[in-house]
RNA sequence: GCGCCCGUAGCUCAGCUGGAUAGAGUACUGCCCUCCGAAGGCAGGGGUCACAGGUUCAAAUCCUGUCGGGCGCGCCA
């Protein structure tokens, strides 16, 4: 590994300079090393000198000039220089960054792995749309990011729980139920005006005939058994509430259960299949219905009670929030007795902290920010460590269609799905597009262009580069040579070039990305590492009258071993994001 | 009104937790296939980093304010 070995060999300079200019016991802050704009500023530079001068009082330049003094004669070093106010530029020999490659090579898929998650268990909730209705495109974010995200925790050395919260509970699934069962009727030429509050979307038609073909006629009933005689001028969404009782009093709780059971698997099932076309997975699905059926959403209000944290007012009970810094309090039971959906939020996070997971990730769509506090606040008051909850946010794809922007509901029926996005633009475009920006940005999405220019995608650049490598391996036999490609340094010692020093030097800095995207949870930067390596090797590829496959044997050989080193580097970080990189396109 | 996210090239976005002359893709203009894949390469134009103050050797980056945009502020989920 060159970086460490480099804030070594620097760290022993800066403290005998210290010492040689009289400085004793001083607090070395981190040697960092950036990587400079400009290549003329070197392979690396240091603003330790421009650190530590102020506190010294001395001035830059001259703490620079005994730094660098004491850094004469190091094999890695080609050259050192004091540039501007007190940088110090480290030229590295071009053999520095050649030993990566053995590495690489030897590392294999391991390479970029590392064990700074020291085995922690992790747990990463994402997606967790409503069965509502199908993913749309705005779920694909939340889907591509969050599975991104597990990968590169993993690739840390973490253990990683990947759970999808169903909110199958609460009045949300009722109108759905009621929309399914209105359609159904339609079926049978029972008409009741379908309100327009309610799910509007085809695929509830479809489900319907569905429901249909599976039973019958069972849930049969007349219009009469479903709308009241209230003046037709009523509040919409009462109307919606008359409907459902309506519903449920005609149907019987068993038949209603049916429906509504049959609604969610139907959703569901479909959810699970856009989600593995679009290659993202869960090892847990976990249901809200079941927190009320075990008892868990009582033992949570009973526990929060206990402590001392809830009252009640106008026949509700309310959690005591704003003791724990949320900025009104909250209902937990309704006044008809009904506990909110932030009751079993709460029960909920109990549960998963009750499983004992190191951390806790949730990843949420930027429209539930406001949620944040309370849950925190719940957290707290369970006397739980907040801490151990991390909230992401996730900000929404705006979706353009003509230059227009695209409406995104559910319940109005006017979304773009994440299937028709992944049989328009092909999942490893999806994939690699959502993840090209950070997460907690805005993201304009023009759906035209994404589709018209899918030759243009920019996850085409990267596997270009794999595709091309593979291409010219399979080339060797063709032209009479055999792929003995010799490890270690010495097979190396051809690479002179600068794009070789470059290449090596891209695939030196792939650890630390990795480790900077787990860190800031921000797989994007893998991303867009990708797509510098990339550009690194087709500038490689077309240097003008260059050919990697060689006449020479040790030229070629050195040049074969380079390129196996960038693919595998391509493999493991397209991997990573979840998408593949093929041999031929 | 309060809170969160944001404002960088015509457009879409990076910018490595404060560094040197602010980058990439796309679009536009011109080159490069008699030899490893042109889904590629090379070159060019294009910027008051929304605006105004502040912090310091150094600010697109940190702080304050203004303007502009998105989202959230239910006994919905």
């Amino acid at each position: 590994m060159l970086k460490p070995q480099l804030q070594a060999i620097l760290e022993l300079a800066v403290k005998a300079a210290l010492a040689n200019k009289g400085f004793e016991a001083v607090d070395l802050p981190e040697i960092r090393l950036d990587l400079p704009r400009n290549p003329e500023h070197g392979d690396f530079s240091t603003n330790i000198a421009m650190a530590l001068a102020p506190g010294l009082k001395t001035a830059p330049r001259e703490l620079a000039v005994e730094i660098v003094t004491q850094l004469e004669s190091n094999a890695l070093l080609e050259s050192v220089e004091i540039a501007g106010p007190g940088f110090i530029n480290l030229h590295l020999a071009t053999s520095a960054f050649m030993e990566v490659i053995a590495e690489v090579l030897e590392a294999g898929m391991d390479y970029g792995r590392s064990d700074i998650g020291n085995g922690k268990h992790i747990q990463i909730e994402y997606v967790s749309a409503n069965p509502t209705g199908p993913l749309h495109v705005g779920h694909g974010r939340g889907a591509a990011y969050g599975a991104a995200l597990a990968n590169i925790f993993v690739a840390a050395g973490y253990v990683v729980s990947r759970e999808y919260y169903v909110n199958d509970a609460g009045r949300q699934m009722d109108i759905l139920a009621i929309s399914l069962l209105l359609r159904y009727l339609e079926t049978f030429d029972v008409v009741i005006p379908f309100p327009a509050n309610a799910y509007q979307g085809d695929y509830i038609v479809a489900m319907a005939q569905r429901l249909r073909a599976n039973d019958g006629d069972k849930y049969c009933c007349s219009s009469t058994d479903l709308v009241s005689n209230d003046p037709p001028n009523a509040d919409p969404e009462a109307m919606l509430d008359a409907l459902i009782s309506g519903a449920k009093s005609a149907l019987g709780t068993a038949d209603y259960a049916s429906v509504h059971r049959f609604a969610r698997d139907e959703i569901l099932a479909g959810i699970g299949h856009d989600l593995e076309k679009f290659g993202v997975e869960f090892d847990n699905w976990f249901t809200e219905s079941t927190l009320a059926e075990n008892g868990g959403i009582d033992g949570a209000v009973t526990a929060l009670a206990a402590a001392g944290h809830v009252y009640t007012n106008d026949g509700a009970k309310w959690f005591k929030s704003t003791a724990f810094g949320d900025e009104k309090d909250r209902v937990v039971v309704r006044d008809n007795g009904l506990a909110t959906y932030f009751a079993s939020d709460i029960a909920y996070h109990a549960d998963k902290y009750r499983r004992g997971f190191d951390h806790l990730i949730n990843i949420w769509g930027a429209d539930h920010h406001g949620y944040i506090a309370r849950v925190k606040a719940a957290i707290e008051a369970m006397d739980l460590d907040p801490s151990r909850l991390e909230i992401l946010l996730v900000q929404f794809a705006v979706l353009f269609r003509n230059g227009e922007k695209m409406p995104m509901s559910t319940r109005s029926g006017e979304f773009v799905t994440l299937a028709e996005l992944v049989s328009e633009v092909g999942r490893d475009a999806a994939r690699f597009l959502y993840i090209t920006r950070r997460s907690d940005q805005h993201l304009d999405f023009d759906l035209d262009l994404a589709k018209s220019q899918s030759n243009d995608n920019p996850v085409y650049y990267v596997q270009y580069a794999h595709a091309r490598i593979c291409s010219v391996m399979a080339q060797l036999t063709g032209k009479g040579y055999v792929a003995d490609i010799p490890m270690g340094l010495a097979s190396t010692a051809e690479l002179t070039i600068p794009k070789e020093k470059q290449l090596a030097a891209q695939l030196s800095r792939y650890p630390d990305v990795i480790d900077s995207a787990v860190r800031n949870r921000e797989p994007h930067q893998i991303t867009t590492f990708l797509r510098e390596l990339a550009a690194d090797f087709h500038g490689y590829y077309n240097i003008k009258n260059f050919r990697i496959i060689a006449d020479d044997k040790a030229q070629r050989n050195a040049r074969l071993v380079l390129i196996l080193a960038v693919k595998q580097v391509l493999v493991n970080g397209l991997g990573l994001l979840g998408v593949s990189a093929p041999e031929a396109m």
